[in-house]
DNA sequence: AGCCAATAAGCAATATAGTTGCATTACAAT
DNA sequence: ATTGTAATGCAACTATATTGCTTATTGGCT
């Protein structure tokens, strides 16, 4: 766990009240150093708690809803998520190796971007700027 | 139909033998000016031609894989697709309204993305930089 | 032209990820 | 303890994409 964050206070402070199975997705979620999919999650869970994959998903979206989580798209079919950007964890790019459907969470001045522009004259409402590297991870290339 | 492309040119130029299908899809994919789901170009297409949904998805993952067509990751389920970029058309991000699931092109300039530092010191193979901006747009916005 | 081999397209079945409706359980307030 | 509300479980379902196999089309050859 990221000593920054305590899981329970991160839940009370979007005022979600605490439950135990909202505490262990978010637990994962937070735990892992890369983002994770619904599945991966479920996986996880279900070795240590009894768990239902839909209340996972269910959760995932509530805590998306609460800007506690983040939802990231891949090269691939699903969503990852992620902990959301905060005072502690500053929005950063990703990579998704589409070979092994690893993601890595970069560096947050890897790669910048200037949303200011954009922000001035864009007609509609802007929610986030999502930014992702596909390739095939470090891994994957020296297996081939 | 932009001025630049010719379609079946463009298939000849990655080596693909041109098939009715393939030039059709490619077309519709091509005429738009924002990108579409491969349930959007199937049933742009059924409404002329005969063809069945899953060539469809053969021919755009022919075409990804060729280079000449784009896979757009969304916040939605569903990939789209769009022109990959090429001499005349440069990489630019796209917006993606949550709410009706548009996606339009942005200008390649109204979000710029600095990727020599990573390229340099990142271990795996870089294929490409996708960019998104997520929200909701113009359009939906008046309707609440 | 006719034949053959290779490739493309069609069709049905299947896979995967996520969602919905409704029943059951837990939990907080009274 | 009772009750109302919200959370979770379970089964069925939806949307999107993929697979295996059959049929049709194409291009090269004679
Ligand atoms: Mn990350
Ligand atoms: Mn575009
Ligand atoms: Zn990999
Ligand atoms: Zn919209």
């Amino acid at each position: 766990m990221c000593h920054h964050c305590n899981y329970q206070e991160l839940l009370t402070s979007v005022k979600l009240e605490t439950t135990e199975s909202r505490l262990r997705v978010l637990e994962v979620v937070g735990n892992n150093s890369f983002p994770l999919s619904a599945g991966d999650i479920y996986k996880t869970l279900e070795r240590s708690v009894s768990i239902n994959r839909v209340t996972v998903y269910r959760i995932l979206d509530l805590l998306v809803d609460h800007g506690i989580v983040e939802r990231l798209s891949t090269g691939g079919r699903s969503a990852y998520f992620g902990l959301a950007p905060n005072d502690y964890h500053q929005p950063h790019p990703h990579f998704y190796c589409k070979q092994c459907g690893q993601m890595d969470c970069l560096n947050p001045d890897s790669l910048t971007v200037k949303v200011e522009s954009l922000s001035k004259t864009f007609p509609g409402r802007i929610d986030k700027v999502e930014i992702r590297v596909d390739g095939i991870c470090k891994n994957c290339l020296k297996q081939n």
